[in-house]
This record gives structure tokens, C-alpha cells and sequence, in this order.
DNA sequence: CTGAAAGCGCTAACAC
DNA sequence: GTGTTAGCGCTTTCAG
């Protein structure tokens, strides 16, 4: 009555082979799909594994085949605000989404920093055929290393150039930085600031940098920038100090949503109306983005799509697919809505 | 170059053994803590497996201890959703956290409901000691079955008490319930209505009850009940209905956060002002309640503590701790903010 | 195309 | 306390 008595309900491959009277080697090979079997025998095995409610032991077939068929998924952020963020839950949605249609698992890893030698070991003892790495700062390429002993695919690129010899994949934040800038220029503004991310983040890094290709396309001033840290709070601190220049600015780009949104508050403060006054556009396109008022122009990056991605590269990578790029770059496109408007001449 | 060579950098407890000088099943003690080895030998032991670098290998540990140091998290919610909304992503923090301190991996288990075959394969395929399942629904009891073969943990209690024998972690609705409707009497409120749950969810049902042992407590009127399904647009709807009966309401208990929202719109239209008018109450403390206008006094039931509780409680079911109640309920707490005040007299 | 045999790396009785 | 001996359930050469 106390005990857990093991499950000896479970059948054996051992046990499909009687039943099917072949040989182990052969339902082994029925269940791995093995090109070499005679289909009537096929259907023989398959009979008696649908009979018997057989179910592969996965530790065995690991340990014998030498492949886990499960991956890690790495969240390196300080775990306590991994999943308020919608940029990580659409991410590992992305992920489960798209590995639930294969034969692997996901094993979460939320390493909070001091602990990332806990999780170098796990990877490296075997639990997992590869990993895939998220974070929003570029620190965490830490792991970079990792690749040599096991495929490794981050979400974002590095920012280290010296470390381009990893796989990753990211949204098109330069082209995305662009678009949303053009779309200003040709709604007639002309005075167009930004409110960047940290320096030390590729992702702002590479919006302000289409942000500035796109001014610069059109002979316009590209002086007004201030950096945020992607929270609400630090957008309306930045549009305060871009306001606080004293020149008149008609359009702004957030290099994320959440600062847009903070920037309103700033720009409602000095008394100015979006998108009347001050045309503007975010970055991300996320949950809050069609509920602010005015509802958020931005750029959509579907970051639920890029987890599946990274998935999508991690297994070709451990199937030992030669030809998978380093870079994969998903596109991102214009989410047009009240926040933007053409200037009235 | 274009073959993943196998790791054969990987030291197995044999080579450990051999650099130690002693047997296998010493190196196999001491790994597992066993009580029964010396403590020079434990120190020898340690020494080889530093320089080592070694790693069990957790397949072949598994195979032979049959038991797979792995948990299964079941979102059996239609996957598109299920990361949106900050109940689940909060369980899987508080999940993954408390993993994070044991030896434990967390296996992330989307299952649409048309899946759920492959699931329960998967769940009796050995491929983790126990499982986790969390919804909104009560529908998705159906896993109970399999509670049988495995342990099987439930974030919410089942609605049906033909099950009562599963194990669940859940709030304590009933009396958060009670809690918040108390504070509206205490505030001076006597017309006090509810915006329910659908009456197939424990939750919504849960807290309707606590509802009205709070009025029947102070002998008030409890018949103004209507019910939502938890969105933002039912509360508004259901609000409607509410004050179209003619009946004067000056206080509001709605089940959930997002319905409370609602409402608050329904009341606006109809000229009626929170708090001073109608006070309301929520419930679940989710991200928006602090920033609604007025800001939301409502019931936290700290889903990041009920997604700890639900692994602390599978794993000493596990450890097949007999102790382990079915039912374990966490206290809820009213946070009160300027949604509610005093009536004026 | 199928079977036989040899492990994968570790734990768990059982002896000593 | 520590070593010996069997496997755990499956894959995988290697014959046939």
C-alpha cells in the first residue's frame, strides 16, 4: 500500500518481439523507421506494439544510441523577470510550439548567473543534444564556449563581433529601425529623434542604426538621440531630456514599445499631442502596443516565430546539417496604427 | 570536419574509479551521497572527479535506477495562449525557480487538447518521474486517470469531486473570496454584487461562495450575481446587466482582475464613479490591477508561489512521502488600494 | 532484409 | 565500508 511499486505494466521491446515473433534488432528498427524492413513485417511489429501499448524507454535508447533527443532551453535573465516579459514567453512559446511536432523535449533552464556553472555541467554531462540561449543583454553569449562541446543557437545575435562564429538568430532590428523611421519621413516630419536602447545591446544598437540610415537617406538631422533601458519609466525620462533640447521634434522612434508608451506620458506632460505633434513608432509590437492610446505604431518582430526558428536551426544543427547559416535574420514589418499621422501641411 | 565526433572528452564514472583507485560502486556511493563511505575516500574520490571534470551521465543513470531526475509540465491550454496570460507564465516561474534548487529538470509539455495521446505516451513512456498540470479549465482533469501510473500534481482544484483523490495546490478562493467582499461591508458597502466565473471553473465558483458567506455573515442581500468568463468584455457585459436591474450597487466583487476592468468601463458610461459610487474589488493582483484607473484593491494569490508549492509537493510525492495532503490551499491576501474607500455617510 | 551478440554508463543487491 | 556481479532497455555492428 506504501510503496510505488514499479511500473510493471510497462512492455519491453523485448516483449513487442515475442509478440511479434521477430527479433529485438528488427522492432528497433520499426520504431526508428529504419528504411530496411519488409512492409509486412512492418505492420506485424506495428500490430503488436499497438496491442501492447508499447512505449520506448527513452534513457535506454539514449544511452545505447548516444542522443537524448531533448534540448535546453537557456534564460539567462535574472529569473525574476524572465517571463513578465512578452519577449521571452513568445519566445519559448515558439519554441514549444515547433519542437511539439518533432520526437524532442525541452528541458528549462532558468540560470540566474552565479548558478551558470550548474548549467555548463548539465550541458556538457550529456542531458541534452544542444541548447538554445535567450537573452535580451549580450553578456550571456558567455555560453558562447559551450558551442565547441554541443550545438549551440542564441536568440540575438552577439554583440562581440569576434564571437560571429556562433549561430543565432534575430530579428532584422536595422532593417526594422529603418522602416519605422521611413515611415515617419513620409508622413512629412522632418524632425525625428529616437530613443535608443542600451549601447551594449545589439538590438538597440541595430535600430538606432537603421534609424540612421533612413535620416541619412533623407538629409535629415540625426543628432537627436537618448538611450533608455527598454522600461517604460526610462522612455519618459529620455523623452523629458529630448524635449528639455529645446528643439522642436515632430516624430519619434522608440526603440522598443514599452519606451514608447513611457514617452507618451512625457509628451502628454509637455502638452503635446501623438500623433498630431509628435508622430511615433515602437519596436516589438507587443501586447500593450494596440491597447495604448493612441494605439502604437510599430515594427513587428514576431518573436514567437523566432523561436521556432532557433529550433528549427538547433535540430538541423544536431542532425549535423553542414549547410545552416550563422545568421538567421527574420524579417520585420510595419504594424500601422493611430500613433502615426501625415503632417498637416 | 563534417561529423559531430561524440564527446569523447566525456570521463565515465569507470575512469573516475580507475584514478581514485577504487571500484565503480564507491565512485557511484559517493556521487549519490551515500552515508556508508569513509570520509578519505569521499575526499579521494571528489579529487578525480574535479580533475576530471566528470559528469554523470544521466541516461544511463536513469536506465539503471529507473528514475529519470525529470518533472513534465502539462499546459494542456489551446497553445496559442497559453504565455499571454501572466497565470501561467508566473506558475512556470515559480516552477522553474524551485527546480532550480534540487537535482530536477523541468520538461515543458504543450498539449494541445487533440495532442493529449502523444502526452499521456510520453508521461507513461518513463520519460519523467512525475508531472505537473496546469489550467484554467477543469476539462483537463482528464489527465487524472494517469495519476494511477504516475505522480501527478494539479495547479487548481478539480471540479468535479469524484476526483477529489488527485493531489492539487490551489488559492485558497473561498476565502479570498470572503475577504474581499468582507472589506466592502467593512467599508460601509451594503449593496455588494459580484461578477462570477463560469460555473464549470473552481475558481469562479470558489469565490462566489466566498462572496456570499461574507453577505449571509452580515446578513445583506446576496442575489446580485452575474457571471463573465474571466475577459475584460464579459465584466463590462455582465456589468451592464448588473446595474439595468434598477437596483442601486454600491459595491462591486469581481472574480477576476480583467473583469473588474471591465466593469469599470460599464460603470463609467453609466456615470458612476469608483471608488466614491461603486467600490470594487478583484482578484489575482495580476500586472494590470496596480495600473488601472483607479488602481485596483484586489485578492493576490501569488501564482508564482502556487507553481513553487505544486513542485514541492510532487517531489516528495516522488520520494513517496505518504504524509503529502491531497489538498493544498494558498492563503490569499487582500491588497488594498483606491478602488474601494469608506462610504460617505 | 533479419538475427545474434555486444555493449551504452550507471546502480543495486549481494558478498567479503 | 568496499568490491563483484548483474543487469536496466535499447541500438548497432556484424554475420548470414
Amino acid at each position: 500500500m506504501s510503496q510505488r511499486i514499479p511500473t510493471s505494466t510497462a512492455p519491453t521491446l523485448e516483449a513487442v518481439a515475442a509478440r511479434a515473433g521477430v527479433s529485438r534488432a528488427t522492432v528497433s528498427r520499426v520504431v526508428n523507421n529504419s528504411p530496411k524492413v519488409t512492409d509486412e513485417v512492418v505492420a506485424l511489429v506495428n500490430a503488436a506494439i499497438d496491442e501492447l501499448g508499447y512505449v520506448p524507454n527513452r534513457a535506454a535508447r539514449s544511452l545505447a544510441s548516444r542522443r537524448t533527443q531533448a534540448i535546453a532551453l537557456i534564460l539567462p535573465e535574472s529569473a525574476a523577470k524572465v517571463f513578465d516579459d512578452p519577449f521571452f514567453s513568445n519566445i519559448v512559446q515558439g519554441i514549444a510550439l515547433h519542437l511539439a511536432d518533432t520526437e524532442y523535449t525541452l528541458s528549462l533552464l532558468i540560470a540566474s548567473e552565479t548558478a551558470s556553472d550548474k548549467t555548463r555541467r548539465y550541458l556538457r554531462g550529456g542531458n541534452v543534444d544542444g541548447a538554445l540561449v535567450v537573452s535580451h543583454h549580450s553578456g550571456d553569449h558567455s555560453y558562447t564556449r559551450l558551442g565547441a562541446s554541443i550545438p549551440l543557437v542564441f536568440g540575438g545575435r552577439p554583440l562581440n563581433p569576434s564571437e560571429t562564429d556562433s549561430y543565432f538568430v534575430d530579428a532584422d532590428n536595422v532593417e526594422g529601425g529603418r522602416v519605422a523611421t521611413q515611415h515617419l519621413i513620409d508622413a512629412g516630419r522632418t524632425s525625428i529623434a529616437i530613443i535608443s536602447g542600451p549601447g551594449d545591446m545589439p538590438a538597440g544598437v541595430d535600430r538606432l542604426a537603421g534609424w540612421r540610415t533612413a535620416l541619412r537617406g533623407a538629409r535629415l538631422d540625426d543628432s537627436l538621440v537618448e538611450h533608455g533601458d527598454f522600461s517604460p519609466q526610462s522612455g519618459a525620462e529620455a523623452m523629458r531630456r529630448l524635449l528639455a533640447r529645446g528643439v522642436p521634434i515632430d516624430g519619434l522612434f522608440a526603440a522598443n514599445d514599452q519606451m514608447a508608451v513611457g514617452a507618451y506620458s512625457a509628451l502628454h506632460e509637455a502638452g503635446l499631442s501623438v500623433p498630431h505633434d509628435v508622430s511615433v513608432v515602437g519596436f516589438d509590437n507587443d501586447k500593450y502596443a494596440p491597447t495604448a492610446t493612441p494605439p502604437l505604431t510599430t515594427v513587428n518582430q514576431s518573436t514567437e516565430r523566432m523561436g521556432a526558428k532557433m529550433a528549427e536551426v538547433l535540430i538541423r544543427l544536431i542532425d549535423g546539417d553542414e549547410s545552416v547559416p550563422r545568421a538567421t535574420r527574420l524579417p520585420a514589418e510595419l504594424v500601422v496604427r493611430a500613433s502615426t499621422s501625415r503632417r498637416a501641411e
